[in-house]
DNA sequence: CCTATGTTTCGATACATGTCGAAACATCGA
DNA sequence: TCGATGTTTCGACATGTATCGAAACATAGG
């Protein structure tokens, strides 16, 4: 995974609102999931991340295209409306990238320079 | 952890040219250790990121600031130079971020809503 | 076909970022 | 004290970002 690539997800998590749009989607569905019903709370169209956030449409639409274009969320039209998901996957690469210089460094556990490299 | 400070730590981590120096100087040392001798190529003061980045001094000091200012890395002034060195733990915040709302998501390993959580 | 609802695109505006070179600051060694 | 070396700050410039409202597009339902 190129820097260039793993840079611009980082990127697309530097700011609040799109963070709380994560923890959101994470706590909600996959498309088509059961969950993906309004009544209980968890459906993930953009209009109801905008109405979490207070943000006007236009903004939650920038957001979610951030989120889009590097990956880390998906979306489909369903009607009318946009639904919108986590990529878990996505997220996994990051934590794959932090843990795996974290474990290069001195003070990780079993640690020395390159030991349990990865 | 409030959302804006990830945040401001993910957006420190949010150019290719701040991944090199995480990933250089996690390869390298704790302040101290054994290895801060240039000899090992691995001392990590800000004159040798920027002969390894391309970079003019101003732009490497504006970077390290950058990472500073959010707890990811330190510096310690060491005669003339400046040493730096990464702060580990808040990289694993990051990654506690990233895992637990991963975990939260239906997709997770164990898989239901706040199944596992956390 | 027309209207209502939801989403995206467009244009504008204010602000932040990455980069450089020049100048200032800090420390060492003669 | 003076010069050499390393780092930071300053000013400038070009580019990118977050936000909004208005307008355009897409779909469902009468």
């Amino acid at each position: 995974m190129p820097l260039d690539r793993l840079a611009a997800m980082f990127k697309a998590l530097s700011h609040p609102q799109r963070l709380k749009i994560i923890q959101k989607l994470c706590g909600c569905c996959a498309p088509g999931a059961a969950c993906t019903t309004r009544a209980d709370g968890l459906r993930c169209c953009a209009g109801d991340l905008g109405a979490d956030l207070g943000l006007a449409a236009s903004t939650v639409s920038h957001h979610l295209k951030e989120l889009r274009q590097c990956g880390i969320m998906e979306v489909q039209r369903c009607g009318q409306r946009v639904e919108c998901w986590i990529n878990p996957a996505a997220l996994g690469q990051l934590t794959a990238f932090l843990a795996g210089a974290v474990s290069m460094h001195p003070a990780a556990t079993g640690g020395g320079h390159g030991r349990s490299k990865r």
